[in-house]
RNA sequence: GGUCUCGUGGCCGAGCGGCUAGGCAGAGGUCUGCAAAACCUUCCACAGCGGUUCGAAUCCGCUCGAGACCUCCA
């Protein structure tokens, strides 16, 4: 299915019409966690946002290779200590013991939000033969230098004989004042404040470290982004995506040693997706705004009323754009939750019309409908307008169901049409699943009996019996629906 | 301090010069044994001040406010 999209580019800050490399093939670079702690929820949003772009590149016909990397070394902090290894010191681990606990963390809650594993999950520890040939190729292009066995990477002249650097984050060099932590604990090595290590030597005591031509060290933490996205997608590849936090300065860097290595960009298009805000403000552990994943899917939290299933804040998160700020809090989970569950009714209930027409005189407005829910992820991935559509679809679909409307106003083929496509793009594209399923057939049956009873007391109008019933199924947390039809239930 | 983004109704969030966003909440109604659900109708807006234009939430300027990046963070 060949479909107009248009991405906006970061990189040239406009939106451009997406034409891969390859007419059938498309290959995305993510830049994925470092696995020092619990995954960020701000994290997920972003990887959220990437698997639904995934996802709908291959629903309109891509062969999709997905690549999203695990950071597991030379990604420093303040002190210029590595982040896994101060989470081995804090923790009493192994670094791999780090890496491999939040890992898994990290899989275990992509897996609860019903995101699809990338096709390549690179480790940056998994790839330090091809970091070293890098730093060579940097060095033998004379963009990289080595003093006392760290190389950097020569900043200003990559600018002046490229004119490259800074065009994705908009900075000029001379205005820049580096202070990134390996450069201050080697400020003195380095010829310009804002030139970056490619390659750190390791103190004695470090205990991630490996042979290179130039020390006992480890990489830069902007070159696994380089050297695994060359090897799996090749020197050039359609898209590369990432928090915009990320823009600065570890995608100029990653563009800056692809230039300086190949001499050509890596990514055509740049994607970035905008920070998660709580209540307002940005999440920050030490003020105490902020909400773990785990936290929001289990209620444990002082910011939210209870907890919120994986798919409520899934949903949630849809209805902003990827590249816009989202605000969450306990209001707007609140009524998502209220809307997700409609959605997921009116699809249950959309699946189950059937029609025996040929023409219908609806035909042609719901199919215009759900062609527009298409249209609008066709724009930039928008899911909200996408949703706003697919709302456009519910009460049609309500009235339909309940008699309101006749169903021999619409076709079986117009039936049929939209149930493909609302199901694609909910469940395929969106990946949201309805979480009423999965029920055992037991509770089914055994739900069909009860109503069944209630059905024949309220014929008898028994209502003391019937209400009986419906109460006492409240207190279960399952509400009854009447409706000329009978009765549904559902959890509430 | 520098770079940039944004300020939409009770809340969240689309909107990219003229035409309905959508969700949640509120109000009225239909249906119903009652209720819920569902359906129908409906109230509430474009931070402020100027400017451009036949016409601005949408473009420009200023003011106020918020946020991001510049320093690890998605």
């Amino acid at each position: 299915m060949k479909r107009n999209l248009q991405l906006y580019n970061s990189l040239k800050r406009e939106k451009e019409t997406f034409v891969p490399l390859h007419e059938t093939h498309v290959g995305m670079y993510v830049c994925g966690p470092t696995v020092y702690s619990d995954v960020h929820l701000g994290n997920c949003r972003t990887f959220m946002s990437f698997d639904i772009i995934y996802r709908y590149l291959m629903y309109c016909g891509y062969k999709v290779r997905y690549v999203r990397n695990i950071t597991d070394v030379g990604h420093l902090l303040d002190d210029g200590e590595d982040r896994i290894l101060k989470g081995a010191r804090l923790q009493q681990l192994e670094p791999m013991e780090v890496v491999q606990k939040y890992t898994n963390g990290f899989h275990d809650m992509m897996r609860l939000f019903n995101t699809l594993e990338p096709s390549i999950e690179p480790r940056a520890t998994g790839h330090i033969v091809e970091q070293i040939e890098l730093v060579q190729q940097i060095i033998d292009n004379g963009y990289g230098y080595e003093i006392n066995g760290s190389v950097y990477f020569d900043t200003p002249k990559f600018a002046a004989q490229t004119g490259e650097y800074g065009k994705l984050s908009g900075r000029v060099i001379e205005e820049l004042v580096s202070e990134s932590r390996d450069n201050l604990k080697n400020q003195d090595e380095k010829r310009h404040p804002s030139d970056f290590a490619i390659w750190m030597k390791a103190a004695p005591e470090h205990i991630m470290k490996w042979n290179s031509p130039w020390s006992v060290g480890f990489p830069g933490w902007h070159l696994e982004c380089s050297a695994m996205s060359t090897k799996y997608l090749g020197s050039q590849f359609d898209i590369h995506g990432g928090g915009n936090d990320l823009k600065f300065p570890h995608h100029e860097n990653e563009i800056a040693q692809n230039v300086s290595s190949c001499g050509c960009q890596p990514a055509r298009f740049w994607l970035h997706t905008n920070m998660l805000l709580l209540n307002g403000k940005k999440m920050s552990k030490s003020d105490g705004n902020s909400i773990s994943p785990v936290e929001l899917i289990t209620g444990d939290s002082e910011h939210i009323s209870k907890a919120y299933s994986p798919m409520v804040v899934k949903f949630f998160m849809l209805q902003a754009h990827y590249s816009a700020p989202l605000d969450l809090s306990d209001e707007g989970l609140l009524a998502a939750e209220k809307g997700f569950k409609r959605l997921m009714e009116a699809i249950k209930s959309l699946n189950k019309l059937t029609s025996t027409a040929t023409t219908g005189n609806l035909d042609n407005e719901l199919k215009a409908i759900a062609d527009g829910a298409l249209t609008e992820m066709d724009d930039d991935f928008s899911t909200p307008k996408a949703l706003a559509k697919l709302f456009e679809l519910v009460p049609k679909i309500n009235s339909l169901a309940d008699g309101k409307i006749s169903i021999n106003e619409v076709s079986s083929e117009a039936i049929m049409y939209i149930q493909k496509i609302v199901n694609d793009l909910v469940f395929n594209v969106f990946g949201l699943k309805d979480e009423q399923d999965g029920q055992n057939s037991a509770v089914d049956g055994l739900m069909e009996l009860i109503l069944n009873i209630r059905q024949k007391a309220r014929e008898n109008k028994d209502w003391g019996t019937s209400d009986q019933i419906r109460d006492g199924l409240k207190a279960a947390g399952i509400v009854v629906k009447d409706s000329k039809e009978g009765s549904a239930w559902v959890y509430e």
